[in-house]
RNA sequence: GGCCCGAUGGCGGAGUGGUUACGUAGAGGACUGCAAAUCCUCGCACGCCGGUUCGAUUCCGGCUCGGGCCUCCA
């Protein structure tokens, strides 16, 4: 979940993009080509490892996490990018690039190719801090020119094969994680694109290394090269964070999206969390917080639902709650009433101000407690500004947010039972029955709850 | 050791040179056989020490504490 911040992140960027009226194109790449486990093992590769733990070809693997990604991405209600791109079917083009750059920018030595850093200008200006000595956690490797030269194609080394690798001038091996994105964004967005986001972790040292292969790049091919080389714009969203530190994919923390679901949180608790947060601040993870992310989801729903009731009772009105994905800002100012036009402004400011969506949602649970306006209307108005938070709120029902834990010992029938025959006890005020019933319940996780049309919940 | 970031109520988290969001938790009330859920109402905070200022949580400096990075990789 530390990892799909990220995520949550460009989306609501994209969303907010879209409700400003700009068009979008948005790639996201799925980086399937092995990474080295971590520093203490240095030269084995992440797929390589798994796949070898797990008696499966490193594709299977990599197929296998893609697949989960996606579906966490779907539970998240991240939209769907303009286009995947897919690392491994890059590699060509990959190569291709980097013979483009060699002779000016790299040189080759036993591990691979290496990125001259001072072949090009201003190099890590994006870093905010640059430090010319340092302690670093393992030993350079040697012959390297500069200390921050990286590699853009790292060999297989002599007498290994490797189940991911390809041929290229400088020999098998595969190509750096820097190179990869340089190609894909460059390809499919073509230089210079608008916005590139990522983690702050990336800000040191792969965005540097990117722009710095982009500007060699962009030279080479007689490109101007943009200030900002790459993308005009980089954004970096900060961490989710617990007391043991950051999670991010490769601190080896593993809350997972489906780990929470397994414990009974619905998946867009998390993503409320991170709307509770502005995206470049850190945010601290607990399940406390989780759940009081669930609780404000929950109410929110169930206004929206009383809502959607009375919208249905009226029978006629002039707006369409459920036509409103994809209105963008211009399009609420038209059709949204005297009385929400206030709150469509502020909201907009709040999401337009470097995407504050703590604000936003504030607004948006405003609207929602906003009394005399007509239910279409104000259905309409909660439509546009959950447009750009992503919830899906006129979609969501109470009951979709109860998520049954994998702890749980007792079936819904099972509930189902009990709370009917507690229902005959409590008609023949036979209270003792009626309260030994829910005390039974209530040890399996279950908490009644006579006066909600969901009768009951379970408990986290 | 170097560089950077942060510190807001029980927890989470916005924001601001003057009246300090919001959520959740908590308290009181309504409802209920009683609970729960729901609704209404209400407390509760700006790390420490200086400086600037009529006024500092906000700006500046120092301190303390916490976190990140320091170029194998990604």
């Amino acid at each position: 979940i530390g990892n799909m911040r990220a995520y949550v992140f460009a989306d609501i960027l994209g969303r907010t993009l879209s409700w400003k009226g700009y068009a979008l194109t948005h790639v996201i790449n799925i980086t399937d080509v092995g990474h080295l486990t971590d520093d203490a093992d240095a030269g084995e590769d992440k797929l390589e490892a798994a796949a070898k733990a797990n008696s499966q070809s490193i594709w299977d693997i990599a197929k296998h996490f893609t697949e989960a990604y996606w579906a966490d991405i779907k539970a998240l209600n991240i939209r769907q990018p303009a286009q995947w791109s897919i690392a491994t079917d890059y590699v060509p083009a990959m190569i291709e690039f980097a013979t483009s750059i060699a002779d000016k920018h790299c040189y080759e030595l036993e591990g691979g190719l290496y990125f001259d850093v001072s072949t090009v200008a201003d190099y890590g200006r994006l870093a905010r801090a640059h430090t010319d000595e340092g302690e670093g956690r393992i030993e350079a490797v040697e012959g390297k020119r500069n200390a921050a030269d990286f590699a853009i194609w790292r060999k297989t080394p002599p007498g290994e094969t490797r189940q991911m690798e390809w041929d290229s001038p400088w020999g098998k091996g595969a190509p750096g994680w820097h190179l990869e994105c340089s190609v894909m964004s460059g390809q499919l967005l073509g230089f210079p694109f608008d916005i590139h986001t990522g983690g702050i972790d990336h800000r040191e040292i792969h965005h540097p290394n990117e722009i710095a292969q982009n500007q060699a790049f962009c030279c080479t091919n007689g490109l101007s090269v943009p200030a900002n080389s790459g993308a005009k714009i980089w954004m970096h969203n900060n961490f989710l964070v617990e007391r043991s530190g950051k999670m991010s994919k490769s601190s080896g923390e593993f809350l997972r999206l489906q780990l929470l679901i397994d414990k009974g949180y619905h998946p867009l608790a998390y993503r409320m969390m991170c709307l509770q947060a502005h995206y470049r601040s850190e945010l601290e993870f607990s399940w406390e917080g989780l759940g009081a992310a669930l609780v404000r989801l929950k109410r929110l729903v169930m206004a929206i639902q009383q809502l959607k009731s009375r919208y249905a009772e009226l029978g006629s009105v002039s707006i369409d709650p459920l036509r409103t994905e994809g209105w963008t800002l211009k399009k609420v100012q038209v059709d949204g009433g005297a009385n929400v036009a206030p709150l469509i402004e502020r909201f907009d400011a709040a999401v337009s101000d470097d995407l504050n969506s703590a604000v936003g949602l504030t607004v948006l649970e405003e609207l929602v407690a906003l009394k005399k306006v007509e239910p279409g209307e104000k259905l309409a108005a909660i439509g546009a500004m959950d447009a750009v938070l992503g919830l899906g709120l006129l979609g969501l029902a109470r009951a979709d947010l109860r998520i049954r834990p994998k702890s749980a010992t007792i079936t819904e029938s099972e509930i189902e039972a009990a709370l009917t025959r507690r229902k005959g006890a409590r008609a023949d005020k036979d209270f003792a029955t009626s309260d030994s019933i829910r005390d039974e319940l209530g040890a399996k996780g279950v908490e009644v709850m006579d006066g909600d049309p969901l009768g009951w919940e379970w408990k986290l």
